[in-house]
DNA sequence: TACCCGTGGAA
DNA sequence: TTTCCAAGGGT
């Protein structure tokens, strides 16, 4: 009597005939082929996908890769295009790490990613997952990748009590272990896909699980127990105002550009006050960037990550610039504004109190 | 280590 | 409606 295939056997044989199509992904088929993915491509959908769903990256990742189909491009790339083609994405140090990336790759090291789990580590915006991720998928490095997705199969394989994030680094040693001398950017995926599709946060799919015999937790009926995680603190909520200007002649909209660092660092908003996660910023008329006709527009609430913003919009509509701080961006083109989704939430709740012309 | 840093879809 | 959370990194 034969035991069971070695557990990455079995997973690499489901993910052979269950793989996801995915634009940034060569599949197993070709892979097998001799088909090599794109370095370039590989670490600009890593970075995309950092805590970012599948489902919103597919079209940034399309737009970014026929704009800017290589490194280079990317490094030559100004500045305020890479932010706004970024803005909707969130997580915006992620688009100033990924021009600084471009640039050293392509500056400092002949346009050329490094092939090295330690040595991609060291370039901004790559960490101890997206370095892994890179390595093994781009290079055949069989280095641990854990992802939000492994640390939940991971967990449940192994029957991990210990919360996350003090797991973490029991996770990283099991991944080691499991993690194949070949095919090792396949089984980073395969356990990617697993997470994705079977063994999912809730009401996980066990019975369509292709390691199923080796869960300790599926043994056990205590797989929706896992990971098991520390209590979250509550969010605070904040508040400010937006100051939203329209220039009478054509209805264009006053910008300017944040700050390069802290919250939404880099992209463009209309005037808004200071406030952060920690204290309101200034409210009501008093607040207004200089003396115009202003009105209230309305509010706006926002989510973010460690609080919940509310705005208050102010609307006034002017004849002339009153500062050189900013730009006039066509209300017609407010898409290609390049707004963060809360400034864009502003921007149109400021329009739709607006006078039609 | 603990906190900061976006967004939108699912349940 | 609220909560959760998705291919995390920087400090």
């Amino acid at each position: 009597m034969t035991g069971l295939p070695p557990f990455s056997d079995r997973l690499l044989g489901w993910y052979d005939r269950h793989a996801r199509s995915l634009p940034w992904r060569v599949s197993p088929g070709d892979r097998a082929q001799g088909v090599r993915p794109d370095p370039y491509r590989v670490w600009l959908s890593e970075v995309m996908l950092q805590q970012t769903t599948v489902a919103a990256v597919k079209s940034y990742f399309a737009v970014f890769t026929q704009r800017w189909p290589d490194v280079q491009a990317l490094a030559n790339a100004a500045d305020e295009d890479v932010m706004g083609a970024w803005a909707g994405l969130g997580y915006y140090a992620r688009a100033r790490n990924l021009l600084a990336c471009a640039r050293e790759v392509t500056r400092h090291r002949n346009g050329r990613f490094p092939e090295t789990a330690d040595a991609l580590r060291d370039l901004p915006g790559i960490g101890d997952y997206t370095s892994a991720a890179i390595a093994s998928i781009a290079f055949d490095e069989p280095a641990p990748v854990v992802d939000g997705n492994i640390e939940r199969v991971t967990t449940r394989l192994y029957a991990i009590e210990t919360p996350l994030p003090a797991a973490r680094k029991a996770i990283r040693v099991r991944v080691a272990e499991m993690t194949p001398k070949s095919r090792a950017g396949d089984f980073a995926q395969a356990m990617m896909d697993l997470g994705a599709t079977i063994c999912t946060p809730r009401s996980p799919t066990c019975i369509l699980c292709p390691v199923s015999e080796g869960c300790v937790a599926r043994q056990e009926g205590r797989q929706e127990e896992f990971p098991k995680k520390l209590a979250k603190k509550a969010k605070p909520s904040r508040r400010g105002a937006a100051f939203v200007a329209r220039r009478a002649r054509d209805g264009a909209i006053l910008l300017r550009r944040r700050p390069a660092s802290g919250m939404l660092g880099g992209m463009a908003e209309p005037f808004t006050t200071d406030w952060s996660s920690k204290t309101d910023g200034a409210t009501g008329l008093d607040a207004a960037p200089f003396a115009a006709d202003w009105r209230r527009a309305g509010e706006v609430t926002h989510g973010f990550t460690h609080f919940d913003l509310t705005l208050e919009v102010w609307l006034a509509t002017i004849q002339a610039e009153p500062t050189d701080a900013g730009w006039w961006a066509p209300v017609g083109d407010l898409n290609a504004a390049g707004l963060p989704t809360l400034m864009r939430k502003a921007v149109e709740a400021a329009l739709a109190a607006a006078p039609s012309r």
